[in-house]
DNA sequence: GCGAAAGATGGTAGCGCTACCATGCAAGGT
DNA sequence: ACCTTGCATGGTAGCGCTACCATCTTTCGC
């Protein structure tokens, strides 16, 4: 008596339907696919003639269900149209291309509160891992990522207090070297300039800030912020801003290359000379900085490195290697251009 | 007795544990957290209390399972970091962050293989809607999606011919455009620069063709082109190039902003005046084309617009509401600035 | 040559949820 | 009073897969 075809499920074949053409168990079939090792070379070809013929394709639904954990990685970031996460998206992707691992995103548009109620999304499914940017979640979602169950990366930052496993660099000391570039290049009334100043901005500011109280140089009206998020245009009004609250400005560390690149064009605009009467560094040294003329100093951070980064210590915690070192500074490196060689 | 902790599942309350506590059956708590209408107000309060005690979140895998089919959308983009996909990427997630879909990504890097493969790996899941990307899939991918049994849009192009449902603009037109607004402008020796040829790019360089041949105009060393991934800095070099072959080029029409761009950069670097010696156009109409000095005449396209349409589009599919146009398209506008003011 | 250990395979019983089909009951028509 | 109709609720039986344990075979040590 052949078993009727459910009213449910499109009629794909199972598993089961491969165990019959096979001519063995579907816990056979099921290890084949997943152990080859501790099947038969005999019956693991035979196997996959079945499958080959039958189309079979494992539900990854069925598969979570019963095993109790979902191949699935879930990834946390506040933007996807800031070129920076995009990178470590990307690492993110071509790392696990060649696993069975899926990839579910979630976009927090830099809210403490959407990251909760994602996170609580993601892990009512159990995914194998979790990477999130940032080290600034609220209570609430440190307990949540605690209690996952899984390996969690944290990226983009430094620090000595993951939840789990963090990789990234010291937004801090980026923004230090950059300052302490420009004072070396001799520039003296340097400004900071920074939109949407999320956390990781937050620190490149006091990194600002430490470099130039040591050089005896900060003076709050230097620090033109805004909380709108970045952009080419808005780097052009920022400075008009600062120059407008302090004309003897000769320099800005810029919190980011867009902000940077603004600053740049309205340098051109207004005639001012760069690098002679104002010096500029930008933050992540995005491929136009180098396109630029001029060409534009800005801090290198390794963004596609780290999302491969993360990715491969969650691989390596899924298999149980935990890694000797569960923080990763991949550093930064300040590249120096035009813009500031005075 | 009590029910003992099964071995498997972290021992999170199950709907069974929300039905006990609520005095109701199982059936009853899963139709009021799906459809509170077909549940009486006292039990569907009581139901509420039950959830909230226990921290109950439904296991979507279960759901899915049960259901025959995921609350997921899978969305497949050639890339993402290209701000163009990024920014349809962020339509479809602002869209869909109210609703129960999550949202499995996939990056096809401009492979059809590579997206064979993806499209493969999500309809097993039988996604809840798919929205992928252009519309020159393989036969075998279009095939994957005739038969996915769920709603699919194709996006970023217009057509005929769509699998399911389509949305996006004409690259040929928007291209046309483009080259007759140079020609307009004076331009003759009107060069088109390009990386990275995808079929998009092909449309709108047939678009370039179609305007200067029916201006007399066209001469095929007027066109450069790159397998490269399109950049600020290739831009600068395929300039070069260009001008290397055609040194009496006046004008160029480019397959993007990034390119643009860095055409802008290497005039200026090179002291060609832009727009008396050499008119730019870009396409798409980032920010920063405003924001240039001299800002950049472009063709704005509204990628925004294209990701929300499109889940519009897919989740009155899913509802059973077919629309009554299967193509959208959103248009183009081309943002005449100084670039081109000759 | 025998018992133990290791390896290969299979059967059974769920994983947590929902589709399907009752069942019970109130409202409405005749 | 009867039968229908519709609504609210529940029981049962899976969805397709894997964990667990049992069984059977093969290999090895002494």
């Amino acid at each position: 008596m052949t078993r009727p075809r459910s009213r449910r499920g499109g009629g794909r074949p199972t598993i089961a339907d491969v165990a019959r053409k096979a001519g063995v168990g579907a816990i056979t079939v099921s290890r084949a696919l997943r152990e080859p090792g501790r099947v038969s070379e005999d019956l693991r070809r035979q196997i996959q003639v079945a499958v080959d013929e039958l189309g079979y394709i494992p539900d990854p639904n069925a598969r979570a269900l019963a095993s109790a954990r979902a191949e699935v990685f879930g990834v946390l970031v506040p933007s996807l149209t800031n070129n920076v996460f995009a990178e470590v998206v990307r690492g993110i992707y071509d790392s696990l291309s060649d696993s069975p691992f899926r990839i579910q995103m979630g976009n927090t548009h830099y809210s403490g509160l959407e990251e909760e109620r994602l996170l609580q999304l993601f892990a009512s499914q159990r995914p194998a891992a979790l990477i999130v940017a940032g080290i600034d979640q609220t209570p609430q979602s440190r307990k949540l990522l605690e209690t996952a169950g899984c390996p969690v990366v944290q990226v983009m930052e430094t620090g000595h207090d993951p939840v789990d496993m963090l990789v990234g660099f010291s937004h801090f000391d980026g923004g230090r070297a950059a300052t302490e570039h420009l004072i070396e290049a001799g520039y003296r009334r340097i400004g900071f300039i920074g939109a949407r100043m999320d956390p990781r901005s937050q620190r490149r500011l006091a990194g600002y800030r430490a470099a130039m109280e040591s050089a005896g140089l900060f003076d709050p009206r230097l620090v033109t912020t805004t909380p709108l998020l970045s952009s080419v245009t808005l780097g052009r009004e920022l400075l008009r801003d600062a120059l407008a609250k302090m004309p003897s400005l000769d320099g800005v560390f810029c919190n980011n290359d867009d902000i940077a690149l603004g600053v740049l064009f309205e340098c051109r605009r207004a005639a001012i000379a760069v690098p002679k009467a104002i010096g500029i560094v930008g933050f992540n040294d995005l491929d136009m900085m180098q396109a630029a003329f001029p060409s534009v100093t800005s801090v290198r951070t390794h963004r596609y490195e780290i999302g491969r980064q993360a990715v491969a210590m969650a691989l390596a915690a899924i298999a149980g290697r935990r890694p000797q070192q569960r923080v990763v500074d991949l550093g930064f490196e300040l590249i120096r251009r035009e813009s500031t060689a005075r």
